[in-house]
DNA sequence: TCAATAGTGTCTTTAAGACACTATGTT
DNA sequence: AACATAGTGTCTTAAAGACACTATTGA
C-alpha cells in the first residue's frame, strides 16, 4: 500500500494536495462517444425462396443543423463528467434504440484537429451489435430523423440504402469519393468510423464469436453461415462451415418454422474452454 | 458536394453558424495521451554464452507529486488544442526518449471516472516499439526520474525490474495484487494499460510484422526467434520458425560478428504482397 | 576435442478447402 | 414430379508441429 502521508515538495500530503488542487483553466477539448449500431434484417425476397436471407444494417441519424446539415451521421453525444466512456456509449445507445442487451466494444478514438469545424472534439467510437430485428429508431428530442441503412460493403464501393429506399449513400473505395448524384458522404469523419467498424467486424468474425451477437437465441446453421458470409463478404462452403460451427453450438430438439428440416441451434459460450485446455497442454 | 448555403432553423448558413457558434461552458474532461514504449535490451549473461539473448523493456517515469507520489507511471501528457492525438503521442515520445523512428499504434482509450483523483481525465494510450537499444531516457524538465524496466511477463505474475535492479514492481495476475514488500503497483490505471499493451503485442506478433519493429536493420534468424519467444511467452521450434520467417525476410551476404555462421537477414516489407494476390484469387 | 549453435530434412498431425452425394420438405 | 434446401461423407491440399540429423564455430 502506498503511504498517503508522504509529503510533496510543498509539504502537502495527498489529501491536502487534492483539496488544494485546482484544475487549470487550460482549454480542453470536448469528449464525445459515437456508436456504430449494427443489426440484421430480413432481406426483401427477390425471387421466390423458402428460406430468408439476411442483410446487415447500421443506424444513422440525420443532422438538423450546421455543420453537415442534412447529412447522415453516426449517433453519439457528449460524455458526462460523472459517467465512464462505456457508460456514455450505453446511454446513447439506449437513447437511440431503447435496446439494452447488446454486444459493445470500443472501436477507436478519433481526435484529429479539424474533424469538427466548431471546436476540438475527441470522439471514442464504439461498436454495438444486437440480435433484435424489431428495433424502431427512437426519434430524438430535437426531432431528428433516424433510419436503418442496409450496408452493401463491396470490394470497390460501400453503399448505404435506407430501409425505405429514399436515402442512398455511396462511397467509392478506389477513388475515395462519394459517387452518387443525390448522395453525399457521412458527416464529419464518420465514414472512417464506419469503414473501420466494418473492418473490425470482418477481422473478428473468424477468431471470436461476434457473429452470434447478431443472431437470435435460436438459429439454423444456414442462418449462421449467412451472417458469416455477410460479414466476411464472401461465400462459404456449407459442408465445411457446418463442420466448424458445430464446435461452437449446441443443438436443440426444435426445428425452424418455415422449413421443418432445419434444426435449430444455440450458441455455446463454453465451446472454447476445451480449446483453452489444449492451449495450456501445448505450453 | 454539400450545399453550404443551406439555412438552418435560425436562418443561418454554415459560415454564419460557425461564426456565431460559442462552445458552451460545459465542464470538459482533460485529454491526455499515455505511451507504452517498448524496446529490447541484451540480457545479462547468466552463463557463458556465445550468442546474446534479449529481454523486453518498457519505459517508466517516477512521479514527483501527488497523487501516486513516488509511484512509477507510463509517460504521457496533455493533448494540445492544435495537435492530433497521434501527434501528441509522437511529441511525448520524443520528449521522453529523443527517438523518432518508431512503430506507433493506438492501443485503447481509458476514461473511467475515478482514474485520476484530481479531475476527470480521458487518456488515449499508444503503443510504441523501437529497435534502438541505446536509448537514454530523457530527464524531464521537472527533473522526473525515468528508467527502463525489464518486463518479465509470466503466466502467474508480471514483474518489472529496473535496469539498475534498484526498483522492482511485481503484480500477481491471479490474486490481482501487487505482491512484493518494497514494490507498489503502477500509478493510476497504468497497470491495466501495460497489461493490455503486452496482450496486444502477443496477439499481433503472429499475424502482423510488429516483431520486426523491435529488431535492428540486420538480424539473425535466431534473434528474430528470440523476439517472438519473448512476446509470445513460449518456446518455438527453430526449424519450423526458420521455415516461416524466411517468407518475410531477405538474406544478405553478411554474417554476425559474434558467431560467423549466423547469416544476417533484413525484413522484407513486400513479403505479403504475394499473399494478398492469393487472397484475391481465392475470392 | 568438446560443447554450443546454425541450419536442413522429413515424418506426422491437424486444419482448410473442394465437391459429390443422399435425404427431406415445399410447391 | 420437380426443385430447393438440409445435411453427410470423403478426398485433396496446405499449414503446423515434432524431432532427428549434419555442419560449423569458438573455447
Amino acid at each position: 500500500m502506498r503511504d498517503k502521508e508522504l509529503r510533496n515538495a510543498k509539504g502537502q500530503n495527498e489529501q491536502e494536495f487534492l483539496e488544494a488542487y485546482k484544475p487549470g483553466n487550460y482549454e480542453r477539448p470536448s469528449v464525445t462517444v459515437d456508436i456504430l449500431i449494427f443489426s440484421l434484417i430480413d432481406k426483401k425476397a427477390e425471387t421466390k425462396r423458402t428460406v430468408s436471407q439476411k442483410e446487415l444494417r447500421v443506424l444513422l441519424i440525420k443532422r438538423k443543423d450546421h455543420p453537415f446539415m442534412h447529412c447522415w451521421a453516426i449517433p453519439g453525444g457528449f460524455v458526462n463528467m460523472d459517467e465512464n466512456l462505456e457508460t456514455a456509449a450505453y446511454r446513447e445507445l439506449k437513447e437511440e434504440t431503447n435496446v439494452e442487451d447488446v454486444y459493445l466494444e470500443q472501436l477507436y478514438t478519433f481526435g484529429n484537429v479539424g474533424r469538427d469545424p466548431r471546436m476540438r472534439v475527441i470522439s471514442t467510437a464504439y461498436l454495438a451489435l444486437t440480435s433484435q430485428e424489431d428495433i424502431e429508431p427512437v426519434a430524438g428530442d430535437d426531432a431528428k430523423e433516424a433510419k436503418w441503412f442496409i450496408v452493401q460493403n463491396g470490394e470497390q464501393y460501400l453503399k448505404l440504402v435506407s430501409e425505405d429506399g429514399k436515402d442512398v449513400i455511396c462511397y467509392d473505395k478506389t477513388t475515395k469519393k462519394d459517387s452518387l448524384k443525390d448522395g453525399s458522404a457521412l458527416a464529419f469523419d464518420h465514414l472512417d468510423i464506419l469503414l473501420m467498424g466494418l473492418d473490425r467486424l470482418k477481422n473478428k468474425v473468424d477468431y471470436t464469436d461476434v457473429a452470434f451477437s447478431l443472431l437470435p437465441e435460436l438459429f439454423t446453421i444456414t442462418e449462421a453461415r449467412n451472417v458469416y458470409e455477410i460479414l466476411l463478404g464472401k461465400q462459404i462452403d456449407k459442408a465445411n462451415f457446418r463442420r466448424e460451427i458445430k464446435k461452437k453450438v449446441i443443438e436443440t430438439d426444435q426445428y425452424a418454422d418455415d422449413y421443418k428440416k432445419s434444426q435449430l441451434y444455440r450458441f455455446n459460450p463454453c465451446w472454447n474452454n476445451k480449446k483453452k485446455d489444449n492451449y495450456i497442454k501445448v505450453k
